[in-house]
DNA sequence: TATGAATGAGCTTTCATTCAT
DNA sequence: AATGAATGAAAGCTCATTCAT
């Protein structure tokens, strides 16, 4: 008698196919025509399953950041030791990745300069950052304890890792060469390692 | 009799125009018409300066690169020591600056969008970053030197902060709080020395 | 084993849908999305019922026009005399309404500016203005007859009021205050009256 | 050497072409392209001169007003006795017109509609009402005077006569043969003078 | 050099209508 | 009878670029 929703499933499509438009071809060029051809859709039915282009861009952005958590939460299954979880999380943000990986990160980039000038965006990107920003805090902390250092700066030194792979990504999408995103988690995992133990003991109080 | 020619200073204005227009609203939205008013020119003199905005956008790239040059160079003129230069460079890149400096780190953070998507774009930012790259990896070279250290990590080094303050602009500009540019410099310096004090010690060949 | 048929009343909920959505949205922003949700039916199902959106609007217009009469024949069922029946009349129309005369009233607007540019619009508003005038044209008859004048003007007159009355709902609709839509009925008929006692006299022929 | 402007003729090229569309088609009806047509300009122009359709709108509705002011100053300037000016007025108003003044009216009547849906629209449109109103009221405590009557009623007369026209507007535009707009400036008249003869004799106080 | 009007392609969005279920 | 996804043709609006002055 009554049609069976498939939303769920369309909207997937076509925040898939607007990540994979605006890794080559950004934000603005990414137009509904491109990205409704990508998904293989009629271009209208993209404004019957999103209220507005916008809106897709904002699902994506979270969807982006989930499946990041998902990715780290995969990969630290298998992880034991505190600095076991901090490697999970570099492996999982900045390791070698096969295509589709090139593809999240140039998309990855694409929004970082979307969230600088739309408010809704930007709103959507910092909570992503934040969330990204707390859990490798708590990481180095971890890692800080277990070799009895002070925590003290583990929030400063999460930042520091965290503008690393960023850049890495920015790097990596628009040079060649220069830059391969997966060279960045040695990097971060040599700043974090020299960092811990530059790090003053923990007295015991 | 004849008219004094101000094409540069006409082309300086606009370049510095769309810097600006950029910094809030990113290149797709900077519209010549909103250049023209921000540069308080009339629109269609833009196009008798430049061939097309995409080139105006080239010119901006290569400005602020120069620009950086510049004001390294500056800043490093009372530098003795290499510690003194990679500190003036850290200074220069990243170092507080004033209001113009937020409108220049968002520029540039649009800039590189636009590198990933756009080829001409690309190669003038490409020149950019491989040429700053030389640059830090030099400085860092002398660093090493100077402590009778192995030079063969300084290009990865190099690679490394550069990223870590490319990401450091991203985040500065599309995040409010949770990473100031500024901090980038101490960051990436206290990286720089960790890294340099664990280098191996080079020994006599 | 046979489904009940409730076509007339599925219809009548949808004639009542796009009334009220027409009332403050107009007929072209009233959309079919917006006439179901109002109704709280499937889009679908209304074309399921009418054969298009125009259908649905000349359905209301007769609606309106049969509500019209069946108003003022229940008001008129107490009435007794000529002028009895012309204050029953002009009750019906503009006199005071509830909530929902606003809605009913603002709906009629909009479909007399329908009626301007559709064809079959103008056809069924024209039929019902036409027996509006007829029905009216015959009350002032009998009112004169009454008081022994010539009826000659009747239907001029007749014409004069139903202006006065559908300009009193324009500007009801349209402005706050200038022109309350019940106040019109008092100036209809105090121009009636005024007309009636100016009549000449019939002369015995 | 520079361009001399010319909005303001094409601005009022525009908003004429408006008035013509609407006439037969409506607001919704009256694309750009149409009315970009009818001009005989290229539709991009059009929101060159204009922020958006609606503000054409809001253009015409003002201009039509103005207009309106401008027709009566005329046809008053002859007129001496108070009765005079109030036949001028009314003359302007409704009187018989060539062909263009059935455009001006099926336009007004399309607006009308659109005041009823548009904040915006109804601010100006309620602005020009109030300034007939105004107006009107005041012709008609004039005569009131002249003949030594009370003038308390003069304002309700007013909105009374109002409604009769902008009534006969509709009607005039959506019917055929039942009432031409003309007509209405002769029932308007009868009216106004029977209410002012029947109005109660001012007491010397 | 400089102005600002003009052009037209292309964008996002809306929507009546159709149709598989 | 009923559902809700799907379609595609417009719609309003934007904008780089051109051009007459």
């Amino acid at each position: 008698m009554s049609r069976k929703p498939n939303t769920e499933a369309r909207r997937a499509e076509i925040i898939r196919a607007l990540q994979s438009v605006m890794a080559t071809h950004g934000y603005e060029k990414a137009t509904i025509q491109a990205i409704a051809k990508e998904a293989g859709l009629a271009p209208g039915l993209l404004h019957y399953h999103f209220k507005s282009k916008q809106e897709i861009l904002v699902s994506l952005v979270t969807s982006l950041a989930d499946y990041g958590q998902r990715r780290f939460e995969q990969i630290a299954g298998k992880a034991e030791s505190p600095m076991d979880l901090l490697n999970a999380y570099l492996e999982a943000r900045v390791g070698l990745g096969d295509g589709a990986a090139a593809e999240i990160v140039a998309a990855w980039v694409m929004i970082g300069a979307e969230a600088v000038r739309q408010a809704e965006v930007r709103e959507v990107y910092q909570r992503a950052i934040a969330t990204e920003l707390e859990l490798l805090s708590e990481l180095l902390a971890n890692c800080l304890r277990e070799r009895q250092r002070v925590t003290t700066g583990s929030r400063d030194l999460a930042a520091a890792l965290l503008a690393m792979m960023e850049g890495a990504y920015q790097l990596a999408s628009a040079t060649s060469g220069i830059m391969p995103v997966g060279y960045a988690a040695q990097s971060a995992l040599r700043h974090a390692m020299l960092s811990i133990d530059a790090a003053p003991l923990a007295t015991a109080s």
